[in-house]
DNA sequence: TGGTTGATACTATAGACAGCATGTC
DNA sequence: CTATAGTATCAACCA
């Protein structure tokens, strides 16, 4: 369908029962604040009642949501299931809990992403499931049943079809899906993208296009004082001086807040540090007490201390703060929801901010266009779409009357090149990245291993349903394919042969959701592993895996771990440059750099030691450790049926992972509420397990732990006859009696998840 | 001689998904 | 292929 020209000029007065939608369902849009609806969705939601599919591409916050969220409903409604695929753990979070809100129409609602999952037998009873990409690709690797009554998909942010590395797992999911499901709803969001309508063909769809803000958007760049909006008004900035103090400073006295985007880490820190006294200068007494508040909120978030919040603590008290990678998740939430709440006036971040949850401020700032890469070894310029996904936070619907997003140019020329290369041009174009080989390697033995593809010829006709097949020609992938299958069977994992058939290791790989290359030199290494093989052995082997990227090596790192290498070598279990599939040795040596860092974090040495011995953020590290012991699963179970024997060791060691503990803490830090941190405690207090726990006298578990109330609950929950005092739900938590509340997250290595309960906002 | 200044070379660079099994503190 | 800021190194220079 073409662009409807003049969407934008619809009046916003549609209301909710002229588009159709259900009472009982508007009266809950209705408690939301939800009276009338936007252009896009006025002119999306008619067809997606219908059952009709749907590309939209309109920027964020113009209410893509609830389009994709009626077409859920939808199908709930007509007793079958709604997906909803989200790219980042983060959005499934804040997706599964707007979706909670329709919990009240006897809607069972799920979220399925790495670190929170359901069993299978919640699963089934659902109605609607918020998953990962990758989740729901594994949904289907498994051939679960929950997806047999599907009725509708939506595809949030789906221009990353063209992000290379996880791009095709989108892409391959959305086509599975949809080959499953004949007649499969469509619901496909999107950024303002170049090639919209070969978007909507491919996924027989209904087109619609929208430049609609609730909050209209100004954009400019700033140059010399002023700013030259892209609607030629132009606006002089009073006070003079650098640019960003000024555009900060400018901002907030007129009530808003600032966004700064940069494209550095360090930048992240320095320049928030720079803009320091300009917001705090700025702040009321009331302000400054709030800001002090979320500073002491920050050092309470783990139970470690990290480096990155000490330094955000003392920016914090300033009403501003830097976001980016480093640090642990808890300090990017606590950091998020300041800036929420504007008792930050200004956030510096890194683009960690502008693809992930939504984060709006009255002016966004973006100092840097370009971006250094690792594939060019050199900047680039960061492409328009993600600039225009930054400038899109411009604007807080309630708060603002309007939003601006300023470029900062440093020439005239600038000026212009941003004015008509950013500003004006429209979005790149999205193109499938399903070619590359190691996105291929994974789908086609997934494809091969869940029994969807059993020769050449089914092959081919998957191909010509993805978007690439539909863009493309299948042909350009024969060679690529060739020698993906060639791989697959000299390794094993498929059988030779003219039909296409899987191995009980390619199903494994599959089902494990490994890299084929990491499942083979897995099973290269357990059969190598000596009997006592030693934990850093193990350690190198899942580093030198290509489901772990190697780390830098600063200077000076070379040499050490060329010393540890030298020292290692007949340890090891993989080396460098094993038929092509392991690295050469410059960079073998920064994956024995990541296997240190696990060493030294199951050594339990304390995460501010670790941080700074490596140069890593707290935040690294727990990337880190989550990808490991995510590796060391599947390495334990290759293990079963490759080297039964090393499945006990290697199931310790991922606990010991997991926890950052030592073996002697295993038994310990079972407990809830307790980690390596308090595990070694209680050790070094006198019980060294649970069962020395179990008769322990209150007060001396209450002295080790600092928190009488929880070593009651702790007690309790070993002794569950004895009447310690149970905790009951109406009771205040155990913290509110101990001097620090104990920390989910980070650190402790048990997954922690909020509650959508918890996660719900305000209307 | 000791210290400062300045030219030059060198260094480093964003982010984050997946298994399993259950109600975090 | 379209970079840049911070830092280390060392020579030239000054008091």
């Amino acid at each position: 369908m073409v662009p409807r020209p003049g969407l934008e000029d619809l009046p916003p007065s549609d209301s909710l029962a002229v588009a159709g939608i259900p009472p009982d369902i508007a009266a809950i849009l209705r408690e939301d604040g939800v009276e009338r609806l936007y252009p896009p969705q006025a002119a999306a939601i008619p067809p997606i009642l219908r059952g009709r599919s749907v590309f939209l591409a309109c920027p964020t916050a113009s209410g893509k949501s609830l389009v994709a969220y009626l077409a859920l409903l939808r199908a709930a409604r007509a007793g079958q299931t709604g997906l909803y695929l989200v790219p980042l753990r983060a959005l499934g979070q804040e997706k599964a809990d707007e979706l909670s809100r329709f919990a009240a129409l006897g809607l069972r609602v799920g979220l399925s992403i790495g670190d929170f999952d359901l069993p299978n037998d919640k699963l089934d009873r659902l109605d609607i499931l918020v998953a990962t990409s990758e989740k729901a690709d594994g949904l289907l690797r498994r051939g679960s049943p929950w997806l047999d009554r599907l009725g509708a998909v939506v595809a949030d942010e789906v221009h990353l079809i063209r992000d290379p590395d996880r791009g095709p797992t989108l892409e391959v999911t959305l086509t599975r899906l949809r080959r499953r499901r004949p007649g499969l709803q469509v619901v496909a969001l999107s950024a303002t993208v170049g090639n919209a309508h070969e978007l909507a063909d491919w996924l027989d769809a209904e087109c619609i296009q929208s430049e609609f803000r609730p909050v209209p958007l100004r954009w400019g760049v700033y140059h010399e004082g002023r700013i030259l909006f892209t609607d030629l008004t132009r606006r002089s900035l009073e006070p003079p001086g650098e640019p960003l103090p000024r555009l900060t400073r400018t901002v907030i006295e007129e009530g808003g807040q600032a966004l700064v985007f940069v494209n550095t880490r360090k930048a992240s820190e320095q320049v928030a540090q720079a803009l320091a006294p300009t917001v705090r200068a700025l702040l009321s007494p009331d302000e400054l007490r709030a800001a002090a508040r979320t500073a002491r909120e920050i050092v309470a978030t783990s139970e470690e201390e990290t480096e990155g919040a000490r330094r955000l603590a003392e920016l914090l008290p300033m009403g501003i703060a830097f976001h980016n990678a480093s640090l642990t998740n808890p300090e990017r939430r606590t950091v998020e929801a300041a800036f929420r709440e504007r008792r930050l006036k200004a956030l510096v971040a890194t683009p960690t901010l502008a693809a992930g949850i939504n984060l709006p401020a009255r002016r966004v700032i973006v100092r840097d266009t370009t971006r250094y890469e690792d594939r060019l070894g050199m900047q680039a310029p960061i492409p328009v779409l993600e600039i225009q996904q930054m400038c899109g936070r411009a604007g807080r619907p309630r708060y603002d009357t309007v939003g601006e997003a300023v470029l900062i140019a440093r020439t005239p020329e600038e000026e212009e090149r941003y004015l008509d290369g950013y500003l004006s041009a429209r979005s790149e174009t999205v193109v499938s990245r399903l070619a590359g080989e190691p996105a291929l390697r994974m789908h086609l033995l997934a494809l091969v291993a869940s029994g969807e593809v059993g020769d050449e010829t089914e092959l081919e006709q998957f191909f010509a349903g993805t978007f690439y097949g539909h863009t493309l020609a299948y042909s350009e992938l024969r060679f690529t394919l060739e020698r993906v299958r060639r791989f697959l069977e000299e390794h094993r994992l498929l059988l030779p042969g003219p039909k296409l058939s899987a191995t009980p290791f390619g199903v494994m790989t599959s089902e494990l959701y490994l890299d084929p290359i990491s499942a083979v030199l897995l099973r290269r290494a357990l059969e190598r592993a000596p009997l006592g093989v030693r934990p850093f052995a193990l350690l190198a082997a899942v580093a030198a895996t290509p489901d772990l990227p190697p780390m830098f090596l600063r200077r000076g790192e070379e040499r050490t771990f060329l010393s540890r290498f030298a020292e290692e070598e007949s340890e090891l279990l993989l080396k460098p440059e094993e038929d092509g599939l392991t690295a050469d040795l410059e960079t073998f040596l920064a994956t024995l750099k990541t296997a240190a860092l696990l060493e030294r974090w199951i050594e339990e040495v304390p995460i501010v030691e670790i941080t700074q011995e490596f140069g890593v953020g707290a935040g690294d590290l727990r990337a880190k450790v989550e990808d490991a012991s995510w590796l060391l699963f599947g390495l334990s179970r290759l293990a079963v049926r490759f080297r039964r024997e090393l499945g006990r060791p290697i199931d310790a060691l991922e606990l010991r992972v997991q926890y950052g503990a030592a073996e002697d803490l295993l038994d310990l830090v079972r407990l809830p509420g307790i980690g390596r941190v308090r595990g070694r405690r209680l050790v070094e207090a006198g019980f060294p397990d649970r069962e020395a726990l179990r008769e322990a006298p209150l007060d001396r578990v209450a002295r080790a732990l600092g928190s009488p109330a929880l070593a009651k609950q702790i007690l309790a929950e070993l002794n569950p006859g004895r009447s310690t005092g149970t905790r009951r739900s109406g009771d205040p938590p155990p913290e509110s009696s101990g001097e620090s509340p104990p920390p989910p997250g980070p650190g402790r290595g048990r997954r922690s998840h909020p509650t959508l309960e918890e996660f719900r906002g305000p209307p």
